[in-house]
RNA sequence: GGAGUAGUACUCAAGAGGCUGAAGAGGCGCCCCUGCUAAGGGUGUAGGUCGGGAAACUGGCGCAAGGGUUCAAAUCCCUUCUACUCCGCCA
């Protein structure tokens, strides 16, 4: 969301903004919103000067009346009836412009950083560097679930039983590996400095229109009959929302913290449950990370937030690449955005393990998540990136750790948390 | 789940329909005294947010949040949230 009078001072910018973006569509938006931002500026120069005229009048009565002026003090009460007669449409048109410029503007398009790269979809996504060798192995890499069958791991049938499709018993070993990589991953962030939170995992629905749109709630969101709460798809959510109309103080910033959380979605619309596996579920699990920080801050953060991950599925030894998100695939609230692709050697190709995105101040903006200055008060900025989401990572970790005879390899990094254990057979 | 009490600015706190942007204090600025520090005296000062104005300045909103009553609400009424106390229940 960005700040209207900025949009005011630069619409050619903003234009130029959603061209980039391949929404030309919405390039009509920008001058509606300049003209309804006058419109509101004239009704509230209007109902404030009315206001004020009532706050006097009604200061008058007061006094008349201790004075026992009754008859002056009615004539002026007819006065502020009708003033307050007039403000009602007024106050309506007030709230009505607003509610429109609102919606107008968390349409357009944060402005995107100057380094994205120029392109209508996510095939035009750019590569920036790969990480460890991408190897494809001799014999042929089965699917993930038959990896993952092969050793005893996983019941699907006994899970569709007790909850539908989408959900997952995972057994004995993947389940350990599965937590040995949580657990890796929590330690790995607290090494980098974060601080270690685990947060609500359900949040109310204030909060959940607050960090996305209603469609985005409606394709994902489970609501919890009867109570004003909504489980959480990402610990995203309660993070950033634990941040909502905070003005925050500048020795504390920036504010690094790395959460753990079960995530729930409906996965309601293009793709569905993936028929199998665990590439796409309703249920999973996640390490992730967030930054609250200065503005003139937020580009480090970028850098250091997806090369944690990086350096963590490298540790791994779990070849991948960053890709930058190119402008028509960035999402509207985001500055810059980059994702890490786990190499799969069954598809020979690589498939997204995490993204990592600095949304500049548009969030803070939109949330109300200020920074004490010195000279007046100013929005913060915004990151998240996911640290690591299994079971889905689990996909990359067991297709490029299989071995010949069907028994896995458990990274040297991972043996601590698995009993020392070395392969999963 | 039941019963009660409370929520005022950075913090503590007064206020109980009009004279309250909100006393007082801490705080913060300056000065003095004291030479060793959670000390004393004097004096000054601000307040959140959205508008208008080049500026001095000026208007609206704002006393947990949202509604309502009234010419007028921090103050009365309703709903919600939060904290505390008691009872009940429970990992």
């Amino acid at each position: 969301m960005l700040d209207i009078k900025f949009v005011r001072q630069n619409p050619d910018l903003v234009k130029e903004n959603i061209k980039k973006k391949f929404q030309d569509a919405k390039l009509p938006l920008v001058d509606e919103a300049i003209e309804l931002d006058v419109k509101i500026r004239d009704v509230k120069q209007e109902g404030d000067t009315l206001r004020a005229r009532r706050n006097a009048a009604s200061g008058e009565i007061g006094k008349l009346m201790r004075e026992k002026r009754v008859d002056e003090a009615m004539a002026i009460k007819q006065e502020v009836v009708e003033i307050n007669e007039k403000l009602v449409s007024l106050e309506k048109d007030e709230t009505e412009l607003s509610a429109r410029l609102k919606k107008i503007m968390m349409t357009i398009p944060n402005i995107i950083d100057p380094s994205v790269p120029i392109g209508k979809d996510d095939s035009e996504n750019v590569e920036v560097k790969r990480y460890l060798e991408p190897r494809v192995p001799e014999f042929e890499v089965p699917y993930h679930l038959d990896i993952i069958e092969k050793v005893n791991g996983i019941d699907l049938d006994g899970a569709r039983k007790v909850s539908g499709n989408g959900f997952y018993y995972l057994m004995g070993n993947i389940a350990r590996l599965h937590s040995a990589v949580l657990s890796y991953a929590r330690d790995f962030m607290i090494n980098k400095g974060f601080t270690y939170c685990i947060p609500p995992y359900m949040i109310r629905s204030d909060v959940v229109t607050g960090v996305m749109s209603f469609a985005e709630m409606d394709a994902m969101m489970y609501k919890i009959e009867g109570e004003d709460l909504y489980l959480i798809g990402t610990s995203e959510h309660s993070m950033i929302g634990k941040f909502i109309d905070t003005l925050n103080d500048k020795a504390k910033l920036p504010y690094t913290l790395t959460s753990y959380s079960p995530c729930f979605r409906k996965e309601k619309g293009a793709h569905g449950i993936e028929e199998r596996g665990i590439y796409r579920i309703h249920q999973f699990e996640k390490q992730e990370m967030i930054v609250v920080c200065e503005p003139e801050d937020s580009f480090d953060w970028f850098e250091k937030l997806y090369q944690y991950t990086v350096e963590l599925f490298v540790s791994m030894e779990i070849p991948v690449r960053t890709l930058e998100c190119c402008s028509g695939d960035l999402a509207d609230l985001k500055v810059k955005s980059i994702d890490v692709e786990a190499w799969s050697p069954r598809q020979k190709k690589y498939f997204e393990v995490g993204s990592c995105s600095n949304l500049g101040d548009a969030q803070a903006r939109r949330l109300g998540i200020r920074i004490k200055g010195e000279n007046g008060n100013y929005f913060a900025h915004t990151l998240n990136n996911t640290v690591v989401a299994p079971p889905r990572m689990l996909i990359a970790l067991l297709e490029n750790h299989l071995q010949e005879d069907g028994s896995i390899k458990v990274p040297e990094v991972l043996r601590p948390y698995m009993g020392g254990l070395d392969y999963i057979r």
